[in-house]
RNA sequence: GGACGAUUGGCUCAGCGGUAGAGCACCACAUUGACAUUGUGGGGGUCACUGGUUCGAUCCCAGUAUCGUCCA
């Protein structure tokens, strides 16, 4: 089919082409990897979305990088997997069951675990997993085949597997210690799942024992004290220093309590005396180990008050506390209070209730080694964090890691397979294997954490020695945001290089921003700030909203996101589609060899210059991950460059009818441009590029090399020289209020290889190149062009005009006449930046001299 | 308290030792045969402050202020 065979509609409706264009991607099988190819792998693994989850504006950034890269490297000929799949989100997802049956009076516990899990699995059947779909909006070039879920048959098989390994090695263990708890989710929550927020809460000062033997304390949890164990202060405090060893009554509770001294404690807050509540605080915890202080447990599950036996039990914390406080000032023992007293609270990352240090037995990976050798893989380069700037953050959590508490007392996820016997006996149940006859398992489940950490190879069939394994790890980039380095990133370390024997599991880490608000705020629910991106992709097509992240995303930052800003991509697209409407009606062309490089008119000779500068300055950017800069530079080159001016310039050309080299250097500069853009902007890539060469799809095309040979600094310059002349008319017509459809004679004096394209230039400029008595003049440098206005020239606009370019250009000649006055300068700058200054210093003169005539000449 | 980052036109952000850039917004003109989802032209910044290094600093260094994020 020749080109001219082909249409396009006549503007561009997004909806109408991204549907279909996805599909026959999907049904003709380019996303899907081989694992036997002999191609070099290129893998990404996506961060799993939770099976709970909808596509927000985040993912939608996080997917187009990662689309983009993925694309990228598919064209630069590697076997490219960017492998899908989700997250079974333990506490998330047994939320949104648990909230289901709430509704009809139930609770989890009316099911029983095993119903329960099989409703989990229904409830995933039916509505979990939307965000699988959205994705194919977005255009995700994603593996389908190899989607994987982190409750899938073989990647639990891979938990049991490296949980085995794990507890062989002595690397998790049960131990009753201090935890988050979640009294709302009743169950233990990992360091990382805590959010602190300044909370509003209270400081007191309550005074403990009588006369001689008492002693202040300051506390903001008041409600605890009736598990105070003992009273610390600072060893060197000359305040307490010769209470220590003695005792004091703890009130309420009448309890004798000791004074203990340790350095935890800060003599210059509060008081300097604290209460060790060891079974409620991990700070206490720590001390009352050294100190064999006794765990007094004052609480239970739910937070509320138990066992103290006092008039408080039966109260929640915050009820007691008040009442607490409320009963000590009664006593005449409160000393001090401030209220509010604003102070950092945990509260649980999945609903918010404040989260409760809690006395509790759990399993533990122990990290240190598993640490060591993650951050050692950074330091010693052989995974990269991009951008550098965020490695010291990853530093600062990987070397000083507490033991993470991976039980849960969930029933959504994988089950703890440990087993215990009839006479404590405790065994780990690997795959395949079975517990002896008379055993238990454990009731609770590993922290979804636990199985994500392990997603870059369980996804690929590990343990089982997979082709895919093979072919694909370890996995190339991950791409995500900085916000779960912690979370997600750093523990794929811990269990990728402890799993596959020391081989990490991507070596290059690539870490974006958030997506705040047009200000640049946090986007949230109660700032009512928060966007959909299926909206935008509804209103403004997929590409646009694709572009528009891309195009903010510097490397680590956060990027501001305007509907404005994606409408103005929208823009950029039909600007696409035009010209390459434009092109076809004109005969641009992808057939036949280009035409000879010494045959080019310098316009064709100088698109061609710029199309393979930006080549090579956007792919090598997209190769470093800089999605900002690569954009801004393709933008540029499309609209500026190709549309703006060399269309422009070859207007008169492809009139003229004698436009065959031009029609196949347009030709070219479109099938190269599309490929470019096709990682950013697939839809209208295809569409365009499709139409345009005839050919099946850009999905597979060949990612272009830049031609050096097409380098030509002369035409550059030349059209630069061009470009400079007519924006300077241009601005003459303007300011003389010449509208911008009226024709004026006109005249170009110039040397011959401007004057060459006399006519291109007296098309923009609406000259009629005829006889004429020249009235006004515009001069740059060597060029210049005289035109008619008929006598009717604005004197005073002319002279404001002139006297502007006049002041400018004195202002230019004084610094560059400084500097060369400077001895310093003189004897130290460069030569050729001295040179450069000359040449400045030289032009100025030459204008100012140029603009003193002619506006003598205007009197 | 620790770590990191930011401070550049109205807004959001690039840049970077040698005459300050973009997008959006703004002003004027224009409905000219790709495109009004447009075109052309224009206005607008002592690059937070104070010192230092340098022939030369928005850029490097030190300090100050303000803001942000993460960790404790």
């Amino acid at each position: 089919m020749s080109s001219n065979q082909r249409e396009l509609a006549s503007s561009f409706v997004p909806g109408d082409i991204e549907g279909p264009l996805y599909k026959k991607w999907i049904d003709s099988g380019y996303f899907t990897a081989d694992a036997n190819s002999s191609k070099e792998p290129f893998t990404i693994v996506i961060p799993p979305p939770n099976v709970t989850g909808n596509l927000h504006i985040g993912h939608a950034l996080d997917q187009t990088l990662q689309d983009c890269l993925t694309r990228l490297k598919r064209m630069q000929g590697f076997e490219a997997l960017w492998l899908p799949g989700m997250d079974h989100a333990g506490i998330a997802t047994q939320n949104v069951v648990e909230k289901q049956l709430a509704a009809k009076g139930l609770s989890r516990h009316d099911l029983g675990r095993e119903d329960f899990v099989k409703k989990v699995w229904e409830w995933k059947a039916e509505s979990g997993g939307q965000i699988l779909g959205q994705m194919k909006r977005l255009g995700d070039s994603v593996d389908w085949s190899r989607e994987a879920f982190t409750m899938d048959e073989n990647l639990s098989k891979a938990v049991l597997t490296i949980f085995k390994k794990l507890f062989d090695q002595g690397l998790i263990y049960r131990a009753e210690r201090i935890i988050n708890w979640c009294p709302r989710c009743l169950t233990a929550l990992s360091d990382i799942e805590v959010e602190h927020q300044d909370d509003e809460g209270e400081f007191v000062q309550v005074r403990y024992g009588d006369g001689e033997a008492s002693i202040v304390v300051a506390t903001t949890r008041a409600e605890t004290m009736m598990g105070d164990g003992a009273v610390a202060v600072h060893p060197d405090d000359p305040r307490y220093k010769h209470m220590i060893g003695t005792e004091v009554l703890l009130p309420l509770v009448n309890r004798m309590i000791p004074i203990i001294a340790d350095e935890l404690v800060d003599p210059d807050f509060g008081t300097g005396a604290v209460k060790v509540t060891a079974a409620h605080d991990p700070n206490d915890f720590e001390m009352a180990m050294r100190h064999n202080v006794p765990f007094v447990v004052i609480m239970n599950e739910h937070g509320v008050m138990d066992g103290t036996g006092t008039e408080f039990d039966g109260m929640d914390r915050f009820e007691a506390r008040v009442a607490v406080v409320a009963k000590l000032k009664e006593m005449g023992r409160i000393v001090a209070e401030k209220r509010p007293y604003i102070h950092a609270v945990g509260h649980c990352s999945r609903c918010d209730t404040t989260v409760e240090p809690r006395l509790s037995k759990q399993w533990f990976v122990k990290v240190a080694p598993l640490a060591k050798a993650a951050g050692d893989a950074v330091r010693d380069g052989r995974v990269k964090i991009e951008p550098a700037e965020l490695a010291p953050r990853y530093f600062e959590w990987v070397d000083n890691m507490h033991d993470w508490c991976i039980s849960r007392q969930l029933w959504w996820g994988h089950r703890i397979p440990v087993w215990y016997g009839p006479n404590d006996e405790v065994i780990v149940v690997g795959p395949g294997e079975s517990a002896p006859a008379g055993y238990t398992q454990d009731p609770d489940v590993l922290d979804t954490w636990f199985s994500s950490a392990l997603w870059p190879f369980s996804t690929l069939g590990w343990p089982n020695q997979t082709a895919d394994v093979k072919k694909f790890y370890p996995t190339s980039v991950l791409v995500t945001g900085y916000d779960i380095l912690f979370f997600w990133v750093a523990r794929m370390m811990l269990f990728g290089l402890f799993a596959m024997d020391g081989v990490p599991p991507f070596h290059t880490i690539v870490l974006h921003g958030l997506v705040r608000d047009q200000f640049g705020k946090k986007m949230s629910k109660s700032r009512g700030n928060v966007v959909d991106p299926l909206e935008f992709i509804d209103k403004y097509g997929a590409d646009a909203l694709r572009f528009t992240l891309a195009r903010g995303s510097n490397p680590g930052k956060d990027q501001a996101l305007a509907e404005d800003w994606i409408a103005g991509s929208r823009n950029f697209a039909t600007k696409l589609w035009n010209a390459t409407r434009f092109a076809m009606m004109n005969g641009a062309t992808t057939e036949g060899p280009l035409p000879a490089q010494s045959s080019l008119s310098a316009i064709d000779a100088w698109i061609l210059s710029r199309l393979s500068e930006t080549t090579t300055e956007y792919t090598a950017l997209l190769e470093s991950y800089e999605f900002a800069r690569a954009c801004e530079t393709i933008y540029h080159f499309a609209w500026d460059d190709l549309c703006d001016w060399y269309l422009e310039l070859s207007k008169e050309t492809f009139a003229s009818g004698n436009a065959a080299d031009s029609q196949r250097v347009l030709g070219h500069v479109l099938d190269t441009l599309f490929r470019l853009l096709h990682p950013v902007m697939p839809f209208i890539t295809e569409t365009l590029w499709t139409t345009l060469t005839g050919k099946e799809t850009l999905v597979t095309a060949v990612w272009p090399e830049a031609d050096t040979a097409h380098i030509d600094k002369k035409s550059e310059t030349l059209i630069g020289e061009l470009q400079k002349i007519i924006t300077e008319v241009r601005r003459f017509r303007n300011d003389q209020g010449v509208k911008p459809s009226q024709k004026i004679p006109g005249r170009i004096i110039a040397p011959a290889e401007v004057t060459a394209y006399s006519s291109a230039m007296a098309f923009l400029l609406k000259l009629e190149l005829t006889d004429f008595t020249p009235s006004a003049s515009v001069e740059i440098g060597a060029m210049k062009v005289e035109l008619d206005l008929s006598g009717t020239v604005d004197v005073v606009a002319e002279r404001a005009r002139l006297e502007k370019d006049l002041a400018t250009a004195q202002k230019d000649l004084k610094t560059a006449e400084v500097k060369l006055g400077n001895e310093g300068f003189m004897a130290k700058a460069p030569a050729s930046v001295v040179v450069e200054i000359k040449e400045r210093l030289a032009a100025t003169t030459a204008d100012i001299e140029r603009i003193t005539a002619q506006l003598a000449a205007l009197k």
